[in-house]
RNA sequence: GCCCCCGUGGCUCAGUCUGGACAGAGCAUUUGGUUGCGGACCAAAGGGUCGCAGGUUCGAAUCCUGCCGGGGGUACCA
């Protein structure tokens, strides 16, 4: 556990600065936000700030003789090696080289915790993700939002939250009746009765399947029932078959949850309705057309409707989904304490998020605790044409389907690839393909290969896990690929706090690319170097250790052959 | 109509929220590389008006405004 390098290095120049300022060499003026970067141009070192390119005025000086002036009061640090005024004023800083051999030790004690970082400052957070309708199995859409939920949570228990999974089960609404009603006709029909389908019922084959089995456990227990007692029955008991099924789809894709949160707890808990009569005090409940409104100035909309009458005739009251959501939002946040609710969201959705943000501020709550992430569809190709989906008509693509294609590797990696703004073209036979256009293999590669080395000098004799002298790595290389696995903490930093977890995927192509640099050009097991090839078995592990870590935090494997 | 997302080399995408020094990858194309630890690898080359037009700034792919093109949403479906 450890502190961004970059903050370090930010703190110091402030420093400097201030130093510079009590000692006159430069004028008292308020201290800017010192911003440090990466320059792209290795001659540039490795960490940079412009800071100094906008003071020209407050300073009476020009930016390169600030920084000359803040250099000059630099307080020393183990892990600068030169500190230079370059181009018009940057302050560039090239890290110690024994500094950085010595991160090798560093990370390799951390372990799998490295890139462990304590922003989080322990905070409990909820992430509640995938969440699709229990009425059909999970799709390529559904994968999507799985692995970038989980990613996310990964991301941000890396950075010091403490997180939970959730996954929100739809029992109560219109499409889980819908759904018993398809699956009592389709039982009926097993039985051997004839019984029209409903018009806009679930038509996949599943429902059919699903129908059969349970005509064939139960026979006509459900004959003997009223017609809308067997509708529920069977729909409750469809939903849980379901669940079931979704639970085990997902945890083929390495997604597992803390807590399956039922939909329909939220009414009989009897919490829906202390919420809505908190509301209704508050002022924002208006009634009228036979239904209950909720209103509140943030919307763009005059109301958006909690419950009417003619939704669901049976209970006839049943409140639409946003009703529960208002319910759901109190319990995230209230009842459960979460300091943050996170939703996983498809960009469809786009327009309910003023809504729960409203509700939660017309409960009192802060609405900058729920933080929604919306990702753009995933289009479904198959050698470029469209593939269309869709639950009701029963066409669509399921995950199970591509896992047993492809595997849950290259799902997870393919579907973190792009930013969650952008749509994804998700091309089924480029996602069965082995080849270079699927870096996930390229990236697993670089693990087997490392895995491959050890093995290679473990049969020759060498004592692996011996601690060799890093102070010996001294090749470009070397020094390149230990900085790129120093990098894995910002990356963490900034993937957790832009919830944005694509950037593991970035970060792992470019840690597995030097290393393949470094082992063109640094041969590691060499029985006339004794020394060195303890030095670099030990960068070797090390590396080891930060690329698994990154597939780990993917949720992906690290495999040892391939 | 209104709201959201996207528009960066032939293709797929980083970089945009936190503005900085000649715009980065991969694929594809061309040309090379190992009498050594896995060639599912490596290197080099060509290829870009960062959708268009204004604006802000010492400085814009990045911020603001307008427009064009593509996708999604638009309240008794979830």
């Amino acid at each position: 556990m450890r502190r961004l390098i970059r903050e370090q290095i930010a703190e110091l120049i402030k420093n400097g600065f201030k130093e510079a300022q009590t000692g006159g060499a430069l004028p008292h003026f308020p201290i800017p936000e010192v911003t440090v970067e990466r320059p792209r141009q290795p001659e540039y070192g490795d960490y940079s700030s412009p800071v100094c390119l906008r003071l020209a005025r407050e300073a009476q000086m020009s930016p390169r003789e600030i920084a000359a002036r803040v250099l000059a009061h630099l307080p020393p640090a183990p892990y600068v090696g030169k500190a230079e005024v370059a181009g018009g004023g940057y302050i560039n800083i090239t890290l110690a080289t024994d500094w950085l051999t010595s991160q090798v030790n560093a990370i390799l004690e951390e372990g799998e915790s490295f890139g462990n970082l304590e922003i989080g400052c322990g905070r409990r957070v909820q992430v509640e993700f995938v969440s699709a309708n229990p009425t059909g199995p999970i799709t390529v859409a559904s994968a999507r939002n799985a692995v970038i939920g989980d990613t996310l949570a990964n991301l941000l228990a890396a950075a010091g939250y403490q997180v939970e999974r959730e996954y929100y089960v739809n029992d109560a609404g219109s499409q889980v009746r819908k759904f018993g009603e398809s699956l009592y006709a389709r039982y009926l029909q097993a039985l051997g009765r004839d019984e029209p389908f409903p018009e806009d019922g679930y038509h996949g084959h599943y429902v059919v399947e699903m129908a059969q089995q349970m005509a064939a456990r139960y026979g006509d227990r459900y004959l003997s029932m009223p017609r809308e007692e067997a509708v529920r029955a069977l729909g409750n008991d469809g939903i849980a078959y379901v669940v079931e099924w979704i639970k085990r789809d997902l945890e083929a894709l390495g997604v597992t949850f803390d807590v399956w949160f039922h939909e329909r707890s939220l009414y009989e808990s009897g919490l829906f309705d202390r919420v809505l009569h908190m509301l209704r005090e508050r002022g924002y409940v208006v009634e009228y057309d036979d239904a209950v409104w909720f209103r509140h100035p943030d919307l763009e909309s005059d109301a958006v409707i909690i419950r009417s009458p003619r939704i669901i005739p049976d209970p006839a009251e049943r409140p639409t989904y946003f009703a529960s959501d208002i319910a759901y939002v109190w319990n995230k946040l209230v009842e459960r304490g979460f300091d943050q609710a996170i939703y996983v969201w498809g960009a469809d959705h786009h327009g309910d998020v003023p809504r729960v943000k409203a509700a939660a501020k017309a409960l009192g709550l802060d609405p900058a605790r729920v933080v929604i992430i919306l990702y753009q569809m995933v289009n479904l190709k198959r050698g470029g044409e469209d593939v269309r989906m869709s639950k009701r008509t029963g066409e669509f693509v399921t995950l199970r389907e591509l896992l047993d294609e492809v595997g849950p590797d290259p799902i997870r990696f393919m579907l973190l690839t792009c930013t969650v703004d952008a749509t994804i073209d998700f091309d089924l036979a480029l996602a069965v393909e082995q080849s270079d256009k699927n870096p996930v293999y390229y990236v697993q590669y670089a693990h087997a290969r490392i895995a491959s080395i050890l093995r290679y000098a473990a049969e020759l004799g060498w004592e692996v896990e011996k601690p060799g002298d890093v102070s010996l790595l001294t090749h470009g290389s070397e020094l390149a690929l230990i900085r790129k696995m120093l990098d894995l903490q910002e990356i963490v930093a900034l993937a957790a706090t832009q919830l944005a977890p694509h950037h593991l995927t970035v970060y792992a192509k470019e840690l597995a690319t030097l290393f393949h640099a470094f082992y063109r050009d640094c041969r590691v097991v060499d029985a006339e170097q004794p020394e060195l090839t303890q030095a670099r078995l030990t960068l070797v592990r090390a590396a080891r250790n930060v690329l698994a870590r990154a597939l780990h935090l993917m949720g992906m494997s690290a495999p040892e052959r391939m």
